[in-house]
Formats: structure tokens, sequence, C-alpha cells
RNA sequence: GUGGCUAUAGCUCAGUAGGUUAGAGUACCAGAUUGUGAUUCUGGGUGUCGUGGGUUCGAGUCCCAUUAGCCACCCCA
């Protein structure tokens, strides 16, 4: 027998983690309801044919794949082997894995309103938080197993969604504490219109893979890149001329016209960035012209959440506007637009940057000392009544030395310890002791519920 | 998926050129203390040295493989 273990890149979440990941969730979930989302949930699998291709050619390789059952079954065994051969093709077969754990919550909503349009009312507003899979290899803020919380408007085209996506941004991160994050807008429109000039479209995947990496690698090793890629000379310096772009968002968006203006996408683009700047205004948006995101169903507005700068750490947020996701799946003129909180990565940063309030790990209120069998009854039957209120208290499980009891209380956050023996039976009165402060007072058996809860 | 670094007690780590019985701090357990803890005193090491092989008279230490974590690439939340 082996030590036990778990998969590589997924976790166990302790009391402490749990209680902080559903403060950060709560937080999200309440701002979500606020704005009129309603929740989603969808299976952990879906069938491989909705995720193959979605995400693009490095995305299928890390979908994980789930394993037909009755593999063995003879009738089946030349179906697999076929299947087998489709795989080492580095294809993927349903004959030899027909589902695959979710990637994503973007997929799963579409296929989920393209099955169910009929029935929905539109827009039809909702939020999803679940776990999503990716064999990704693991390292700090990437995990195999993480939590996606995704807010997505589908079925209408205006511009007011994208606002008040980018109003839930803020309000959720100003919630939380994390001041210094960064909101980075940009416009897949902009990004066509700049690969129509530069080799066309079919350049655009090469053009946005090269230039969000701008911030990493540098001006230099962009444009090489961009070379090696097949661009000609007087491409790259119109993508060295964009690139080069900065100052105010008015100061950029000022620059992007001269440089594109006259190409109808661009005026298009800039025209809903300029929208949404203008009335998510509180949200302090950083107009990026360089920020791509790899999901390459983006069609209009882009939206990236950076960290505060003193934390390494990728993107804690994104999202954007896809204007036929459900086309995908054959229903037609369904737009959408969504944006997804990485919480665990809000985790991570928040824990770097100690935001968590200390408070967070209270769970039980009081623990009842347990003085011996006899005058544990009484205890007993008081925490059955503090339970009844609502109360969470706790009796100590076995009569054992008060030091004892205390490191229990102490080790849980336990705030309260009340002790009950038999001068405190005699008089109808517990010592209830404040752990924090060390003050303790006597208080009659029938004032408890009002000590822990006052009404 | 590619490359690099790391792995010793519950936790943080030391362990020199391969040498007997693997150490420190902290945590923990027992007692001083049979009704008041986080201070003090006394005693206690709680370990498959990540796992599996190999070299050697002898391996925590060297070699190979494997697993996990971290870092870079790729990509992304």
């Amino acid at each position: 027998m082996s030590k036990p273990s778990i998969p590589q890149g997924m976790r166990d979440f302790s009391a402490e983690t749990v209680r902080k990941r559903n403060h950060i969730l709560s937080v999200i979930r309440q701002v979500f309801e606020c704005y009129g989302f309603e929740p989603l949930e969808t299976p952990a699998m879906e069938n491989i044919e909705t995720l193959m291709g979605k995400y693009g050619e490095e995305g299928d390789k890390l979908i994980f794949k789930v394993l037909n059952n009755g593999l063995n079954d003879p009738k089946n065994e030349e179906k697999a082997r076929a299947g087998f051969q489709k795989v080492m093709e580095g294809k993927s077969s349903a004959d030899l894995t027909g589902r695959a754990l979710k990637y994503d919550l973007t997929i799963p909503f579409a296929r989920f309103v393209a099955m169910n349009h009929g029935q929905l009312t539109f827009p039809y507003k909702r939020y999803q938080i679940q776990p999503v899979w990716r064999a990704d290899r693991p390292q700090k803020g990437r995990y195999r197993e993480f939590t996606q919380c995704d807010a997505d408007v589908a079925g209408s085209r205006s511009l007011v969604n994208e606002v008040e996506l980018a109003l839930i941004y803020d309000q959720v991160f100003r919630k939380l504490g994390l001041h210094g994050y960064e909101l980075r807008i940009n416009n897949r429109k902009i990004l066509a219109a700049l690969a129509n000039r530069c080799g066309g479209a079919e350049f655009l995947t090469d053009i946005t893979v090269a230039i969000d990496k701008l911030d990493k690698i540098g001006l230099d090793k962009v444009l090489e890149e961009l070379r090696q890629r097949g661009l000609q000379e007087n491409q790259i310096d119109s993508i060295r001329q964009y690139l080069s772009i900065s100052g105010s968002n008015a100061e950029k968006i000022q620059a992007i016209q001269t440089l594109l203006g006259d190409d109808p996408q661009a005026i298009k683009g800039l025209e809903e960035l300029s929208f949404v700047l203008e009335h998510a205004s509180g949200a302090q948006l950083v107009a990026d012209f360089t920020l791509a995101r790899g999901l390459n169903y983006y069609t209009g507005v882009i939206f990236e959440v950076r960290p505060p700068n003193t934390v390494t750490m990728g993107s804690i947020g994104g999202g954007g506007r896809y204007d036929d996701l459900t086309g995908l799946f054959g229903v037609k003129d369904i737009s959408g637009v969504g944006i997804s909180f990485g919480i665990d990565r809000i985790y991570d940063v928040m824990e770097e940057l100690q935001l968590f309030p200390n408070s967070m790990s209270a769970g039980t209120h009081a623990l009842f000392f347990n003085m011996g069998d006899t005058e544990s009854l009484t205890a007993f039957r008081l925490v059955t009544k503090l339970r009844e209120q609502q109360i969470p208290c706790e009796l100590y499980h076995e009569p054992a030395k008060m030091d004892k009891q205390f490191k229990y209380a102490e080790k849980k956050n336990i705030p309260y310890a009340v002790i009950i023996g038999s001068h405190e039976i005699a008089e109808q009165k517990a010592m209830v002791k404040d752990l924090t402060t060390g003050k303790q007072e006597a208080v009659p058996f029938e004032k408890l519920k009002p000590f822990f809860k006052p009404s």
C-alpha cells in the first residue's frame, strides 16, 4: 500500500481555507445577484464533441478526457481499437473517450442556451460557480482543478451589458479590499482591423498571440516572432506603430484612429470601446490595445483583470463578447458577453497581501468544558438549548484537564469557554470566560442565550 | 507537452569528503498543577530521510528511474 495521495495539481482545502474561499465566493455571488443574474449549474462532464475545437489547438490538448466504460466488452472491441488508433494520432475519439471534464463555464453555458433557447427568457443573465479542469502543468497560481465564477448575458447586443460587467468587476474587488488591481479592456474588432492592414484576417491569431506577449518579451522579440510567422517588413512596421501607442485612454484612442481610422471594423471597435469607457468610468478601466486573450471565440470587447503589480500572478479574471457562441451548437443569432473570476488566484493574491480579515476563521462560538461525567450532563442540556437558538457551540467530548480543553478552544479559534462544575451547578450560573481578553463572568443559565446572541 | 531546481520529525530547517544509534527550534505528549490555557520548570524523539532500484564493506549523502511541489517555455483563471 503506497502513501495516500491526490492527483497532480488538485488540492484538499482545510476549514480555514474553505472559509476564506467562501468569503470570496459569497461576495461575488452577492454582486452577481444584485445585478440580476441567476444561478446555473451544469454537469462536471460534457460530451466530448461539445468541448473539442472550441478552445483552439492547445486547448484541445488540455481537456481531461474520460475513458469510456465497457471497453472490455467484446462487441466494443473493434471500435475501441480504432478509437485508440485515432488517439495515438493526436485526435480524439468518442469511441474511446465519449466524455470529458469541462474546461471552462462558457462553452457549457452556450450549450445550455442552445439546448433551451425556446424556454429561456432573453436576455438570459446567468451566473455559474463551479470547478473546471485543465490538464495543464501545475505551478504557482495554476491548478488542474480550479473554480471559475462566471456571469454571462445571452441574447443582447446592448453595450450596457459590457458596462455592467465592468462595474461588477470593480464592485467585487472593492468589496474584497483588493486595491491596486487593473481592469484592462480592448476590442477584438480593433485587432481584426490591424490584421486586415497586416496580411489579412488569416493572420489575426498569429498577430494576437504575438502582441499579447509584449509585456513579457518586449517589442523587439514580438516583431521578430511576427517576422518568423511570415509578415512583411511594411506590415511589421504598422504593428510597431500600433504597439508603441501609449498615454491616457483618450490619447491611445486618438492614436488608433490615426493609424486605423479608415477601417470600418476599427471605427466600430473604437466606438464600442469608447462607450464602455465612458459609461463605466467608475471602474477605472485601462484601454490596452495589446490585450488579445487566447480564447478565439471573442469578437468584440475583451476584458482582463491583472492583480496588483506587487504580486507575481497571471490574470485573475477575464471575459468578453462572443457574437455567435450558440452558433457552434446550431442556434444562430444569440450574442453573448461575459466575465469570469478566477477565485483560486484571487485567493492566492489575497493571502499573499494578507487581505483576509482575522474573524474569518470563527466557527464554534462557545466551548462548554467537560468538568466530569455528572457535571457535563448540565452542560450538555444548555448546549442543546443554545443550538436550538442557532448559536454554534460544543461540549468537550470527555472529562479532561482544563489545560487540554483551553488548548482545544484556542486551536479551533473558539472565542468563549463556558465552565460548569459543581459550584456553578449549585448556583445555577455558568462561568463564561472570554478567551481573547482573559476576563470571565458568572452568567445565570437562563441568561446564556442573550449573552451569546443579544437580540 | 519541453527544460531546470527541490524533497530529512506535525511545521521551519541543519546534516560537513559516503562511516556506527539522523539533529535543532517550534509543535506535540507526560509530570510539577484534581477548577482557570497561550509564561516557567522537568522528562519524552514522535522519522518507511518522497517512492523504487543500483553502486559500495557501509547511502540521508553518489547513480538511474518514478512521484509530487516550485520555476521557465507553451498556454491560461
